[in-house]
RNA sequence: GGCGGAGUAGCUCAGCUGGUUAGAGCAGCGGAAUCAUAAUCCGCGUGUCGGGGGUUCAAGUCCCUCCUCCGCUACCA
């Protein structure tokens, strides 16, 4: 039975349409899903919306709606991007629905039996305009004595009651989680971080606030609602189960990876693993945090003008190709930057001129001097040269690179690869051996016709539809589609199959006229 | 302020525990080819490796110092 392989995304914040960063941390998790699927694993895969929190509520008054119209409205979105940009999940869970008010209720229970939860009072200085607490530190001064938040609006000290985690009791076993595996959180940067961030001591976590309603309900203690972060950590639970003792949960948790992004790892990497202990639950295997993508190096904000809607980027650009240009274009884990000319020039250099039109005039060829039959390849030197040389660059460099998640390392031997057939075309001139010594003209295209099926099996994670009608025009199963078919047994081409006359894969593209003004 | 990271060819970056003439991609220049999406292939890089000092037979790669940029420094998410 397949090993199973379960992986999530945070879920979104719903306070507003997915931006890039979304759809970036959906598409990377779903070439993680489709990867281990393509792995022989059994992949659960899972994203979702956060909808509960004092944002929401404010938003939603802002509109003069319901924060549960707001988050029905919201989720919507979200959902219409992950279909829209061909993303895989399985289960798409949102913390409204009541199951997952039940889960946190539970993992709520299981905190307090566990001695972790009490009573007391939060005091600090709140800003009843923010509605949001701040730190002594980071109160700016007013005129005279008076105080102000960082948004400038007036801050009182202010005495509540709230519900406290015994964060602080955790600290030492933190420290030993990310010593003892420093997989366990990644990239390493982040690590750090969060390691000195720990060393510093940790304080018991205020877990339930009383100032809005908008959330799940405290067990017992029904004017408190959790706090948001208690409650959207559950969601990886929810999906499966809990708290009931289902098949998935057996299946599936602990996790294998939350795929989230590095403004909330400490939520991942400290508060998460605290409540999982203890709830006596298991712990991920792995929490990584991955970077931010930057137009043109700044960061997009409603401020600046430059928010970029990501469906509108997949329907320019062909959704292929944009998750093609996100995975490698940017080292996974750090920051990266995007543009017009940049996904242009990367999609028209990589997917047209060198792998579509390899694809291309090498099926045109076959099309055209062999009635579409699929020949066999050579055992020449350069033929074997290349086969082995392709195989390598998928089977090993690729694979192994997207097993650490350095999707653009993998890509970048995936596109040495393709560089070696293209130079292997002109070396061996097909067009010339036609007339001089047409059975040589067979090897030359049959070994390219094995090269070329190698690497589309590599890039199908990458850009699944693509890869996949290259696939279907050249007469491939849709069961040979992995990596261990290109490892076993070597077989050979379809022989079976006859191609048709080929259109291009991945058309050239045009930059926009308005954004070269 | 404290802690951490980074500063290498026009641009984006590789350079592990110090060791032959510092590398890649893109851009640029020259040539070849014409099967193919005017798509391909071949050739061409003397850059104070942020500044200064030091250790060493030998430093981009270690130590000190200075400059610049970035991240983290808990309860909005």
């Amino acid at each position: 039975m397949a090993e199973p392989f379960y992986i999530t995304t945070a879920i979104s914040y719903p306070n507003g349409k997915p931006h890039i960063g979304h759809a970036y941390e959906a598409i990377a998790a779903d070439v993680i899903a489709r990867f281990q699927r393509q792995m022989g694993r059994d992949v659960r895969f899972q994203t979702g919306t956060d909808e509960h929190g004092l944002k929401m509520a404010q938003k939603a008054r802002e509109l003069g709606v319901t924060p549960a119209e707001l988050a029905d409205e919201m989720s919507q979105y979200f959902i219409d991007m992950c279909d829209k940009l061909n993303v895989s999940y399985d289960v798409f869970q949102r913390t409204t629905e009541p199951r997952h008010h039940l889960a946190s209720q539970e993992l709520w229970r299981r905190m307090e039996a566990n001695g972790d939860l009490y009573l007391d009072r939060y005091e600090g200085w709140y800003s009843i305009r923010d509605e949001a607490y701040y730190d002594e530190s980071e109160l700016i001064e007013g005129e005279g004595t008076e105080k102000l938040s960082p948004q400038g609006t007036p801050v009182e000290w202010t005495v509540e009651e709230s519900w406290f985690f015994r964060l602080s009791n955790y600290g030492d076993r933190l420290l030993a989680l990310y010593t003892d595996n420093a997989d366990w959180l990644q990239p390493d940067s982040r690590r750090n971080e969060i390691m000195r961030f720990v060393e510093g001591g940790l304080r018991d976590l205020s877990v339930s606030r009383t100032s809005f309603d908008w959330g799940v309900k405290v067990p017992g203690s029904e004017k408190h609602v959790m706090y948001v972060w208690v409650d959207a950590l559950t969601n990886y639970l929810t999906g499966l189960g809990f708290p009931d003792d289902t098949p998935e949960m057996q299946k599936w948790w602990p996790a294998d990876i939350h795929l989230i992004g590095k403004d909330i790892v400490r939520f991942h990497a400290v508060y998460w693993p605290a409540f999982l202990w203890s709830a006596g639950l298991e712990l991920p295997k792995q929490v990584f945090g991955h970077g931010f993508l930057l137009n043109r190096g700044q960061k997009e904000s409603k401020s600046l003008g430059n928010v970029t809607d990501p469906i509108e980027l997949a329907e320019r650009y062909g959704v292929d190709v944009l998750r093609y240009f996100l995975m490698r274009e940017v080292p996974f884990g750090q920051d990266g930057s995007y543009s017009p000319e940049a996904i242009v020039l990367r999609a028209n250099a990589e997917l047209a001129n060198s792998f579509g039109n390899l694809a291309q005039r090498t099926l045109s060829m076959v099309f055209k001097n062999l009635d579409g039959k699929v020949p066999a390849w050579g055992n020449a030197p350069e033929d074997t040269k290349l086969r082995s040389q392709v195989r390598s660059a998928v089977l090993n460099d690729l694979l192994q690179e997207f097993q650490k998640l350095s999707f653009s390392t993998g890509l970048e031997a995936w596109m040495k690869a393709v560089f070696a057939c293209n130079a292997y075309v002109d070396e061996m001139a097909p067009w010339a051996l036609r007339k001089s010594d047409p059975a040589r003209m067979t090897e030359v295209l049959g070994t390219l016709y094995r090269c070329i099926i190698d690497l589309a099996i590599g890039l199908i994670p990458i850009a699944p539809t693509s890869a996949n009608n290259l696939l279907d025009a050249m007469g491939v199963a849709m069961t040979d589609r992995d990596f261990d078919w290109i490892a076993n047994g070597n077989p050979g081409n379809p022989t079976a199959h006859v191609v048709e006359q080929p259109t291009p894969i991945f058309p050239r593209l045009e930059l926009p006229a308005e954004e070269t003004a």
